[in-house]
RNA sequence: CGGGGAGUAGCGCAGCCCGGUAGCGCAGGUGCUUUGGGAGCAUCAGGUCGCAGGUUCGAAUCCUGUCUCCCCGACCA
């Protein structure tokens, strides 16, 4: 066996969290800042992120959700109305108290006593409270109703531990708030939301997600009921990669937020948010990623497919270059999942095989090579990302002519798309244990699995209050939380595995992100 | 926020214990030779040693403080 010589420094198996960082890292999607928590997503990272926000307006509009901005800063006194939430998030606040900075007469400068806010303000760490304001103001009729709204924003929580993507100080996302007439009508919207984002993952991001209910100690601070889809990581530990809230009538009482029915009684809207971050773009890595560094899905990709002249700067490059030019247009012709492929001629002066390894390491779906010999040929060299690597421990280029790279690009643009899916897919579910039935079972699972935890879905009986308190502390000793309820679960036919009371549901557990 | 580790050239690191004006590899510039798949040789450039104080004739090195990053925990939709 000839080893491979991986464009990576790192392998995943080897350690998988310095991996991650080295993925972020080699395939230039961003930066440290010097400011904690906080990190420069660099063009790359920033493109994926622009695909993302892409294709989930897309879908955000075509629900009938109109997106709107609101404010950075909160009154403290608009966030204090609603109790549950403050509990939730008082503690990770990001708190404005000045206006201005005077000199500290030692060159440097301090926020002015003189200049302090009547009443500070806070930095958004979501934005329930100040869109139910709004919401109150712009709801008066049932006519009104439903109010379907969406903000692409930045929010601030003060976290005590960060990770690139995964857990920022600051991150982006967009969050969806909307107020119904009925529970009904807003438990509906909570579920198309959720449905969205699983669309958004497994069609969009190529990540099979597991779509269910979070248990009432995972709820969203404030909330009657959360939902998510969870993920599996290439090290089996689970990511929540999008929650749906279903808020009941308490933030509409909070923030008085009331409309007249069709017989002249006032009541309380219900209200929902639901949310995708950048953290997205952490999964997407840590999903898709492999020795090589990223590997984008097609649909993500700022660049399908990326150009590399072999160039020798010398009379010969205009030509090449010229060939590459036609090739591109060719390419710019053809579409994949409804867009016009996006494609990058990277005429940088360079070694075309070091630009490859960039390019490698950046996870492009698709690398054609074409030096002089190709052009002569009229052919080119077409790497597929997702298949790197020939027998002889070697780039696996095919030698393609050139028209016929144009006309291939979107079919195989969709087969890398299903095979990242397909891969993600098949390693889920070889990895969910369905079989644990008692809790020294699943003890025994986890302990067998240090290295690669994967699931468990076991059979319980929805504790609640002290006994639920009870069983999650159970379970923290092990490391493990909670995730979600399946929605496509069979039904429980055993024993809760916590209380030995009758089972209702099954549940998944795992390690977590 | 607790425990541990770390910050020296773009990246990865040595030097620190035992103070005497900074080094290696990769990457980068230039030249020559090569060149169909991650080139070789030569040569050059690049650093207020995270930041701020202190000790000292002299600090990357010793002391104090502080910021940032990584790992483990606590916390966390």
């Amino acid at each position: 066996m000839i080893a491979i010589r991986h464009a990576l420094t790192i392998k995943r198996e080897d350690d998988f969290a310095q991996w991650y960082q080295e993925v972020i890292s080699s395939a230039d999607m961003a930066e440290e800042s010097g400011v904690r928590g906080c990190m420069v997503i660099k063009p790359w990272g920033w493109g994926i992120w622009e695909r993302m926000q892409h294709l989930m307006d897309r879908r955000i509009k075509a629900a009938g959700v109109q997106n709107a901005y609101f404010p950075l800063f909160i009154p403290l006194s608009n966030f204090v109305r609603e109790a549950a939430h403050v509990e939730g998030f008082a503690k990770e606040m990001a708190v404005v108290t000045h206006h201005r900075l005077i000199s500290d007469g030692k060159g440097g400068l301090i926020p002015d006593p003189e200049a302090k806010l009547e009443e500070p303000l806070i930095v958004r760490p979501t934005s329930e409270t100040i869109i139910g304001d709004a919401m109150s103001r712009w709801i008066q009729s049932w006519r009104d109703l439903p109010l379907l709204l969406n903000q692409w924003a930045n929010v601030v929580r003060w976290e005590m531990r960060t990770r690139m993507f995964l857990r920022t100080s600051e991150f982006l996302w967009q969050e969806g708030h909307t107020a119904h007439a009925s529970a009904e009508d807003a438990m509906a919207e909570t579920l198309r939301a959720l449905e969205m984002y699983r669309a958004f993952a497994e069609e969009d991001a190529a990540i099979p997600v597991v779509v269910g209910e979070k248990p009432a100690n995972e709820r969203f601070p404030g909330a009657e009921a959360t939902f998510s889809i969870e993920a599996m990581m290439q090290d089996g530990k689970a990511l929540q990669a999008g929650t749906s809230h279903y808020l009941g009538t308490s933030f509409a009482e909070a923030a008085d937020i009331r409309f007249q029915d069709r017989e002249g009684t006032q009541q309380f809207c219900h209200t929902t948010s639901w949310g995708v971050s950048t953290r997205m773009v952490g999964a997407m890595i840590m999903v898709h990623g492999d020795d090589d560094g990223l590997r984008v899905p097609p649909t993500l990709a700022p660049f399908q497919v990326v150009i590399l002249p072999m160039l020798r700067e010398d009379d010969g490059d205009a030509a090449l270059l010229a060939y590459c030019e036609e090739l591109r247009g060719a390419l710019l012709q053809q579409s994949a999942f409804g867009e016009p492929l996006r494609v990058l001629l990277d005429a940088k002066p360079g070694k075309a095989a070091a630009k490859r390894w960039d390019w490698v390491r950046k996870g492009a779906p698709l690398i054609v090579e074409v030096g002089p010999r190709d052009m002569a040929d009229g052919k080119g060299a077409v790497l597929r990302r997702d298949r790197l690597w020939n027998d002889a421990a070697k780039p696996d280029f095919a030698f393609t002519p050139r028209d016929e790279i144009a006309a291939k690009a979107p079919a195989m643009l969709d087969e890398i798309q299903r095979a990242l899916f397909e891969q993600a897919a098949g390693r889920r579910e070889a990895n969910v244990a369905r079989d644990i039935d008692s809790l020294d079972a699943l003890k025994a699972f986890f302990a067998e699995n240090q290295r690669f935890p994967g699931w468990a879905e076991v059979q319980w009986s929805r504790p609640e209050g002290a006994a639920l308190d009870k069983v999650v502390e159970q379970l923290k000793a092990l490391k493990l939380t909670f995730r979600n309820v399946p929605a496509n679960a069979a039904p429980a036919d055993g024993k809760c595995l916590f209380t030995g009371e009758a089972a209702v549901e099954r549940i998944l557990v795992a390690r977590a992100y």
